[in-house]
DNA sequence: ATGCCCGGAACGTCCGGA
């Protein structure tokens, strides 16, 4: 099965790229983010004549997550535990085809040294205590989402003039590697161990995409069971070439076999 | 050293993005 993530920047603005994608690449489940919109206002029947569920956690103007998926969803979880006053919505969870499945908007951060930065840090010591439940669990899953952090120097074009930027700090790559530590897989090093310039994200700004000036901050943590059926990652430039293209491509992962009847 | 480009809300121009 194929999975994909996707930041597409408003979900109004992108319909038509998001419809186009979903009709080529024809994934299984896909995990958005930055809807940009109430849940009111997404396209149920749009999305839904494309054949998938969606389970949609929605807010005005800001954040907003989503799974859409071709088997039935059950068990929706909308909130990330850990802070009952955090009302941005970035985090929806959910099981589909025997797998648990999570897209994470991961706050970005900047600028580093305000609110904004140790926010993004408490959310990310919220996503270890609950992958380190979810592992508990030994239901097999799979988190996706904009992550908002380049896990290494290879992951950033310009490492020393982005030094600064909240998605390079070290306090960020450091909470990232206490997740991966856990036992999670990063599916796209798992494949391509040490491609550069191989990104998921393009500031609008500069002729960053032209240029291939990017970061790849979009990511799939996978469970030790789900790694063990990883037969393929990569990143899906196209749409961040099209005509009002989202500044985030989708990066997809592909799944072999179902669950092992180990007796 | 700063802004570049977008989307949203709103109709000024700012905020957030990374």
């Amino acid at each position: 099965m194929k999975l994909v993530t996707w930041n597409v920047n408003s979900i109004k603005a992108r319909l038509p790229n998001v419809l186009e994608y979903l009709r080529e690449a024809n994934p299984d489940v896909v995990m958005l983010q930055e809807l940009k919109a109430e849940e009111a206002a997404f396209p149920h029947l749009e999305i839904g004549d494309l054949g998938y569920n969606a389970a949609v956690l929605g807010q005005k103007t800001y954040n907003g997550v989503a799974i859409l998926s071709k088997f039935p969803i059950a068990d929706v979880r909308r909130d990330l535990p850990g802070d009952d006053e955090d009302e941005h919505a970035r985090y929806i969870e959910a099981e589909t085809n025997g797998i648990r499945v999570a897209s994470i908007y991961l706050p970005n951060g900047n600028p580093v040294g305000t609110d904004k930065f140790s926010y993004k840090l408490a959310w990310m010591k919220r996503l270890v205590l609950h992958a380190r439940e979810l592992l508990e669990s030994e239901e097999p899953f799979v988190l996706g989402g904009d992550f908002n952090v380049t896990p290494t120097d290879l992951d950033v074009f310009n490492p020393v003039g982005n030094a600064m930027d909240a998605v390079c700090r070290p306090e960020s790559r450091a909470a990232w590697r206490e997740l991966v530590y856990l036992g999670l897989t990063d599916a796209f090093r798992a494949i391509h161990p040490d491609e550069a310039r191989a990104y998921s994200y393009w500031d609008y700004r500069a002729g960053s995409f032209r240029k291939g000036d990017g970061m790849r901050i979009d990511h799939f943590l996978l469970s030790p069971a789900m790694a063990d059926r990883l037969v393929g990652c990569d990143i899906d430039k196209k749409p961040r070439a099209q005509e009002k293209a989202s500044d985030h491509t989708p990066v997809w992962i592909e799944i072999g076999g179902g669950p092992v009847d180990t007796l």
